[in-house]
DNA sequence: GCCAACGTTGGC
DNA sequence: GCCAACGTTGGC
């Protein structure tokens, strides 16, 4: 069982788009750098965890968390010539790119801010909060990953309390 | 819109 | 294999 965090902006695909397909499940296509898409093949497992991202939002926050529903397989969307993220260097008896399914888990009641998290002592040293950090693949520690779960009850409660 | 950080490409 | 040029990401 690992930790990971996906990052996407909202305006294309945000976490409510997400809770609107079909099971609350989509495969997460058009991760089109290898560091990530090592990730996604090799060390993604149906079950593992992962932290919701939207970047380019203000603020750029976490915003939920979903499931790894179904393990690394290629991504049909980089033989599409009409696609975005098409690669003509991909073919279907060797492809390059990976893509995963996820599930919707939870959307926070609260977005987690960047600013916020950097606030944050336990989250030292987290991918996301690195100057430059450019990933869209990232793995979170297990610490890491119950320290944002934990940030996010107390955002919750805190709501709550003041209605 | 700016710009720093980063990944990729391609000439050599 | 080096590295400059370029394109992209993403916070601000």
């Amino acid at each position: 069982m690992r930790y990971w965090l996906l990052k996407s902006e909202p305006d294309c695909f945000s976490i409510h788009d997400l809770a609107k397909c079909p099971k609350k499940t989509t495969y997460w296509d058009g991760v089109r750098n290898y560091q990530a898409r090592n990730f996604m093949r090799d060390q993604m497992q149906v079950g593992d965890g992962v932290l919701f991202y939207h970047s380019g939002a203000n603020p750029p926050a976490i915003v939920g968390t979903a499931k790894i529903a179904k393990a690394g397989y290629a991504d049909h969307t980089a033989l599409i010539a009409s696609e975005n993220h098409y690669d003509p260097k991909s073919t279907p008896e060797e492809p390059i790119w990976m893509m995963v399914d996820i599930k919707l888990d939870q959307i926070f009641a609260e977005p987690l801010g960047l600013d916020s998290l950097r606030k944050v002592a336990a989250l030292d040293g987290m991918e996301l909060l690195r100057k430059g950090s450019r990933l869209s693949v990232q793995p979170v520690t297990k610490p890491q990953w119950e320290t944002v779960l934990k940030l996010a009850g107390k955002a919750a409660s805190a709501v709550k309390k003041a209605k």
